[in-house]
DNA sequence: AAATTTTAGTTAAACGATATAACCAATAAT
DNA sequence: ATTATTGGTTATATCGTTTAACTAAAATTT
């Protein structure tokens, strides 16, 4: 048995199948009450579902969006093991399919672009997580898809932007340490990239240093990637070569989870003898233990947040909307920070 | 500038449009080589990228994969925050990808059903992570949709299946602790739900016990849902109503976690006072403090075969291949069991 | 040299929807 | 009585591909 096309729910119903596709799209002008009721009826009785690609032929849209997030270096996997992106992706998927569309989520292969998926499959939009090379950038220009860009500071009026006040997030951070009477503090760290959110937090963490007449030490920077394995190397080269640190202020997470861990096995006590605090509150944060002390943002929000400023730019009912969306962010207090002396 | 098409590149090269397409599908039979050379020069100079949409209706097929996961209950949102979904979603969209499949991320509206979405986008063929009512099974089979099914017992051979040797983990993990002196043996687990997998981990955890002669206690099993929360509530009761109980095999690493806060808060020290041993080995298990002792599975290659299943089953290229692939599994020792006395 | 096969294409009909111009009654307005 | 309006419907073109059926020329076989 074929499944039912538009043609059979006509033939069942006796009209036309523009009167079918009229009633399908609720236009009440062109069609009468009743036989909307009758259509609907024999609908439901077949069950006929429309066909997404012949729609999206004739429409030129396919309710599709796409998600651009960093890979591995080999282009095998999308990186989904950092449960940052996991939960972002979770808060994007519920508000576009709250909107009928759907995600599609590929990473790309060495060679490939991911312009190319975009325009193979026709994608209504596009999220793009982190910062790329410019050419990323251009290409979607080039092909008209509208993006929304999470974690990035590129200033370009094409792009709404969704992320929260980083530089001040660093602030927080370290200011929080200095509070706590900290002077000697280290700060681990992904990759420091012009207008990406590291960079912004690594400027928080200086202006919160200088502020507070304290000396910047370049050598307390530790830079490299966002990544457990880069937290547990920098922990460890503190934990020997640094003892006169005394507090870590790591820029994600997951950083803070490798840094605690290398300090530890290295013989440190987290708080006690070192005070750690990340970024990010991934959901695991509160899990671990000791319980993270980290600067929270509302990660699915974002993701949310960003669904719904991609589908107004799409639906182009935005009169005179945000083309920037900052969160608020927080810091949360729990058992890896604790005062000096 | 509109996107070039088909006809643009026959009308470039001076041709018609099917001997660009036959030259696109590298039919040499039907086109020379110096043809397919010239229309090459031009898609690559015009920059046509075929359209999936149109290709997919007339192939009536879509290069889509979907996947099926659990939701929260109000519907709004995938369950990623769960590292073992993000996990093995990563090792099948990279196989996915590698044979020139896409996968399209979508959970389901209420009421809705996740068949109607295959039907709307054509979906090739899907896979299932866990276990759903059994009408869904045979909508699938109605449709004819090649399905996959990770983590399932439904025993039928319409389904490929791919998997652990649950009940064997589920003896093993329990063994380990039986083998360090442990006779009061807590489990904390998920919903049991026939042809499950915690059904039969339950199943390893009672061979266990009835092997080493120990009494089989009901009361010693926590049953609800696979969630950190889960283990926490949990966890504080064995402490409270049970301290005789002095080892817990938690059916998945985040319920395992959770067990191991709870019964910390409650002032008992892991391992010292009491043993716990996960499921799963998802990546945060090493990362954990203490690092987690679990029965590792390999999640993204679980993923990735998965993927690998489902693709030989939408091409038929499949003579007498495996209806069903059970993958390794081990006891991976780190610091959350300890011998008893 | 005639008959057959092969090669390298072309033509035109699908695939399943939507958009739109055109049409026809019946009713309302002139 | 004539024209204009409205509501309901149909026929047809279209979106961008693929593919079965066909054809003309060149190559091969008899």
């Amino acid at each position: 048995m074929k499944k039912p096309t538009i043609k059979d729910v006509a033939k069942a119903a006796g009209v036309s199948t523009a009167t079918v596709s009229y009633a399908l799209n609720g236009r009440t002008d062109k069609v009468s009450n009743e036989t909307i009721e009758r259509i609907k009826q024999i609908i439901e009785t077949i069950n006929y579902i429309p066909d997404f690609s012949a729609r999206s032929l004739v429409k030129n849209q396919s309710k599709l969006i796409g998600i651009v997030i960093p890979q591995t270096e080999s282009h095998k996997q999308l990186i989904l093991e950092n449960p940052f992106y996991s939960e972002i992706i979770s808060g994007i998927e519920g508000k576009l399919r709250e909107h009928g569309y759907h995600l599609l989520l590929s990473g790309v292969n060495q060679g490939e672009s991911y312009l190319n998926l975009s325009v193979q499959r026709n994608l209504d939009g596009a999220i793009m997580m982190g910062i790329y090379p410019e050419q990323f950038y251009d290409g979607f220009k080039k092909i008209k898809i509208p993006i929304v860009l999470i974690d990035s500071y590129i200033n370009d009026s094409y792009f709404k932007r969704i992320g929260i006040d980083d530089e001040y997030g660093g602030y927080l951070a370290t200011k929080h340490l200095i509070d706590k009477g900290h002077s000697n503090i280290g700060l681990i760290t992904g990759a420091i990239r012009k207008d990406g959110v590291v960079e912004k937090r690594f400027l928080g963490y200086k202006r919160a240093i200088r502020e507070a007449n304290f000396f910047y030490n370049p050598d307390y920077v530790f830079e490299d990637s966002m990544s457990y394995e880069h937290g547990m190397a920098a922990g460890k080269l503190i934990a020997s070569k640094h003892p006169e640190i005394t507090a870590v202020f790591a820029t994600g997470d997951m950083v803070a989870f490798g840094a605690i861990r290398s300090l530890i096995n290295e013989g440190k006590r987290v708080p006690e003898d070192i005070s750690v605090i990340g970024f990010d509150d991934i959901s695991m944060s509160k899990m671990f233990i000791p319980p993270l002390t980290t600067i929270r943002q509302s990660i699915t929000e974002k993701g949310a947040v960003a669904a719904e400023l991609l589908i107004h730019m799409i639906q182009g009912n935005g009169e005179q909307e945000a083309n920037e969306v900052v969160l608020p962010l927080t810091i949360v207090e729990r058992a890896t920070v604790k005062a000096l002396g």
